[in-house]
DNA sequence: CCAGAAAGTTAGCAGCTACTAACTTTCATC
DNA sequence: GATGAAAGTTAGTAGCTGCTAACTTTCTGG
């Protein structure tokens, strides 16, 4: 069942020009991670990746220092850590992956949106570049994955532009739901039930003052959502 | 990206009793190297479970341990390992997602039936038992794998019987091609090129002496075939 | 039966990944 | 600018899985 390799630590001074290298499933996620705080400018911080991973940020700072020493990520001490190129590539191969795997299995296997996330989760670090092109090809290279999310090319290039979400709309505004976040099953359940899903229009009747929640009209249906929900849902 | 639950040591006395442990992937190979080489009737030899892993003997010593404990093999010092009903439940299963991967992989996926072992030993470790009964049920759940092995069922039982291979067929005979196995890709592609798959018929229609070279007739094809590939190719 | 070979085990080491506890640095606020 | 809180790091521990080296047990063939 192996057909293993022996994965010697076979060290090297600049850690390998660029042909992907294996990395732990752990590894590959915190790639993703520091990924995903960055893309809010910042480096990120030891205790965002570590509240992220559900892990203590004690056992960050050595994980951290590892991919360091791949030439995975740049550190900077005490002020967190931003990905390399190489970095920045291999956490932009797995979102790919975790992207078509969501779409190959909703559409494919008739997962619904709101499950697919865990199976694509421990599938990403599992299938080969091969099976991933094959089942992009099957799809027709879809461009955004079920839950509206881009997904980033072969090439390692993406079209991640920064949206607006239902909390910043202005009340009275009407826009188009773009995405919403993968993460949470219980959340997609519930905007699922609100008809709240990409591609449906909706608009912004009310807000409640403090921060209280809003009034959106989706259809001829209207809701009310709480201000943690709003901040989920993308508009454009 | 992890949804982790923290996999605390949790001993018990018993070892839980049937809701599927998490295991870590190279257990599972174990159990299923185990399972395998039991099928000939003695208990697994260390060295055995070693070289079909490609790992050191000293390190099966300690991982049978862990399992010993878990309650999945049971272990006589000296005199090699056997599975509990429990460690043959799980490579079973182990069993059952790699030949329903490489089923869906060869027939919705279009990998050719050489490359598939090496994909869907990465796999099985990583599908949810829900994606693997919807393969299967994609699949029409499919009785053989696309070498002709058997996939066994959900419950845990199989149709495992003892095949002839055509070195053990008498000069002059003619059998149908079962099953062969999956792990050698060059093997494959070889046996293909002969046009020697499941399902095709063969006669054996000499034999050199002195363990020599056997010809087989494969519609009206003829080859000259290795005693090693003979060994190889499971006949009906 | 007994000696050498083969098989199997233990001991000690290393790297990974996580933990807690204790310490250091940085930040935010007065 | 000092100070306490927050953030981050190090040190030490633990389990897993592999290794090699050295030792023990079992087998095999004279």
């Amino acid at each position: 069942m192996p057909s293993a390799k022996r994965t010697k630590p076979m060290r090297r001074g600049i850690a390998s020009g660029s042909a992907a290298v294996a990395l732990t499933r752990q590894a590959e996620d915190y790639l993703k991670t520091i990924y995903e705080i960055e893309r809010n400018g910042d480096a990120a911080a030891t205790t965002l990746i570590a509240a992220r991973l559900h892990i203590a940020p004690a056992s960050v700072s050595g994980m951290v220092r590892r991919l360091a020493r791949q030439g995975l990520v740049e550190v900077e001490r005490y002020r967190g850590a931003r990905l390399t190129i190489r970095g920045r590539r291999r956490a932009l191969q797995m979102i790919r992956r975790h992207r078509i795997l969501e779409s190959y299995l909703v559409t494919r296997l008739h997962f619904g949106w709101d499950g697919v996330h865990e199976e694509a989760e421990r599938l990403e670090h599992a299938v080969s570049p091969d099976l991933i092109e094959r089942m992009a090809a099957a799809l027709g290279h879809p461009a955004v994955d079920p839950h509206g999310a881009p997904i980033p090319r072969a090439d390692g290039t993406v079209d991640d532009m920064r949206l607006r979400t239902v909390g910043d709309l202005a009340v009275g505004r009407s826009a188009r739901v773009a995405r919403m976040s993968d993460r949470d099953p219980a959340l997609l359940r519930y905007l699922g039930e609100l008809g709240i899903r990409p591609g449906v229009s909706l608009r912004l009747v009310d807000r409640a003052p403090f921060e209280g929640p809003l009034t959106v009209a989706v259809g001829r249906m209207r809701h009310i959502i709480g201000t943690a929900v709003a901040r989920q849902v993308y508009v454009r």
